[in-house]
DNA sequence: ATCTAAGCGAGACGGTACGTCCTGTCTTGAG
DNA sequence: CTCAAGACAGGACGTACCGTCTCGCTTAGAT
């Protein structure tokens, strides 16, 4: 297709578009956040901008994506050594670089606006979960947990408690993140109950 | 007392313009709110509002603190069935209220800002997880739950997972939240490793 | 009359409010001058200035009347004389105590609204120009000045000039003064055309 | 040219917006405009009038030099003629308009701010001005006046009574010009006394 | 000695306007 | 077609004053 027509775009000025917009969401918070402030900081016009991505929401999830790589999913033959390494390396990539309220708040503005909350899984939730599926998987077939385990729910039950104690205490130190993740290992590696429901016996 | 002079303000006025600010919360969310649409709303000016609270999000934190109220502790006997009540009533006053994006966000806007977190914490967060400690500790006493059980851990392996849970799915319906509960009761009822670490020492 | 009834004013918070208010006419000119500020400055709450006057205009007319004492009408036998040291007197009370641009702008705000020109005429300007018209007098019954001459024409011909050097220059030196009161005077001492009306006589 | 960058802006916004100034300066005078109402009025946002002018008086600056066009210098022949119709132009042009207060106002606030009194004396009042020179010179030339008079001095003799009078008295008729500028013309057609200063006799 | 009217500080309140910032769109000229 | 530049309608921001009001308290003459 000849979509060559016309002046081509210069790709570093999306570089720059990017760069701008990490480098304000981490000053400012994605509230503080404008596209004149973009524009400004990448010495590029709103037009430009809008030329690319139709709102904030879209410019940040892809600044994003771009921003925080996917931790690789670790390999050591322990699975539970894998879960802690996997922890550290998500609290550093979100907690260290300071974008982690963001994500957070770009979360929020997007439930209950699919046009929003589906870019938002597709180009950065769904590949950052992937490393912990990997390692889940991995530890099914090494036999250190059950094989009946949903790949979500051991999802939840190990970043969910990483993310809520965050939240709750804004801040997250290597001893939260080791003691968090041996809990929720506690109840993944016995197995959680599969027949699970709300009047079930959990055990014994 | 002397903090008596000056017309008094009127009640009304407080009322409505909380009230006004919880709808206007529930149509167009946390972004989206304006101080002058919940002056237009409330039949006030902005200078009124601006009076009573600094800033949106005081505003939306006392809005929240005041219509989100604090679930209580069910006692029923059984740990468990406190528990999966418990949850089921959070989740009826923030996701199907429409609220839960809304407390999202406020969070999110509050972390790294201390004169945010505090309030946030004090008039919303810490009333409303005391009934989650209750329970735990009705757990404790009963025997249900190990007694060197921490009550945050605790909390963030109960309410980890069903927040990010509706974070990642945008959903929760009540089978997820039976799931997640149960699952998280397995860790907490047969007791966290206490002696478990990383790969040091958790705790001296 | 028994309006004696209830407490009555401290004299000195009306003495305060007109200091503050001269003050503050100096220091922000008529329009940045503000009824709060007056107050604030007076150590007095605003109600306490509106229980006094009705608006910005009638205090600072009240204020002026204060501010800028008549100007004496000097009797030295020679009427040119008089003349230049009354010019002076006046420009003195005006122009170097930098009142003279509000006197202006009141005057300004108060054409076409006559419960505004009353007070200003009778309580400030009136008492003003009896100097004018005294010399004036003293001139004619000395002979120096024509016997018919209007005590309005001759007081627009001495004032006007001075005013309208000043207002085009934004200053008045001392030489402008006597060169302006000469020019006037000897229109004045020789008798203007009394004869004259619109389309009468152009000359001889 | 290289300032032909970007949009350009549309010509007829320029004018609304002056119009829309004029007639609410007519209605509310100087100090009852708002920048808010000329916006309104205008049928423009008040961002499209910032962008023009960096306040109000300058605003009002452009406004009323747009809207009194400066009198022509008549040119009947005869010197005092032609002052009887300048002075009865300026009045029309002034008084009539309504727009006398405002200059006044204008005048008032600008003094002793020399960013406000350069464009208000450039582009407003020496235009304006001119007219009355001229005549003065035509009269020296013709030998009706003496040549060593000074225009400024000349100016403010005309003028001068005749703003006093309108200031004092709030109207202006047209005996009233006639007759004052006969007084100006007594004074101005026989000669100043060009030695004049404070000490020197004017006469005999 | 009490009553009652006004003064006064304090501050709420509905308003209006301020001057600024940002949004998303549009218009121009140049590459 | 891109892009810089910048105009534009629109909307919100947080602040400053306005003039009025409602309080509690004080002051002092009248009863």
């Amino acid at each position: 297709m000849p979509n060559e027509r016309g002046r081509p775009r210069r790709p570093e000025t999306d570089a720059a578009i990017l760069r701008a917009t990490i480098d304000l969401l981490r000053e400012t918070g994605y509230g503080g956040l404008s596209i004149e402030g973009v524009a400004a900081r990448a010495r590029v016009t709103r037009p430009t901008i809008y030329r690319r991505w139709p709102d904030k929401v879209r410019l940040v999830i892809e600044a994003l994506a771009k921003a925080v790589p996917p931790a690789p999913a670790p390999d050591t033959g322990n699975t539970r050594a894998d879960l802690h390494q996997l922890a550290r390396s998500l609290v550093d990539r979100l907690v260290h670089t300071g974008l982690a309220p963001v994500v957070l708040a770009v979360h929020a503005d997007s439930i209950g606006h699919d046009d929003l909350a589906a870019p938002l899984r597709d180009l950065y939730l769904h590949p950052r979960l992937e490393a912990i599926t990997a390692v889940i998987n991995r530890g099914i077939a090494r036999g250190d947990v059950p094989p009946d385990t949903s790949p979500d729910t051991a999802r939840d039950l190990l970043a969910g408690p990483l993310v809520y104690r965050w939240l709750v205490n804004s801040t997250l130190t290597d001893t939260d993140i080791d003691q968090l993740v041996d809990t929720s290992w506690a109840a993944l590696s016995r197995g959680a109950p599969r027949e699970a429901n709300s009047t079930a016996q959990t055990r014994r």
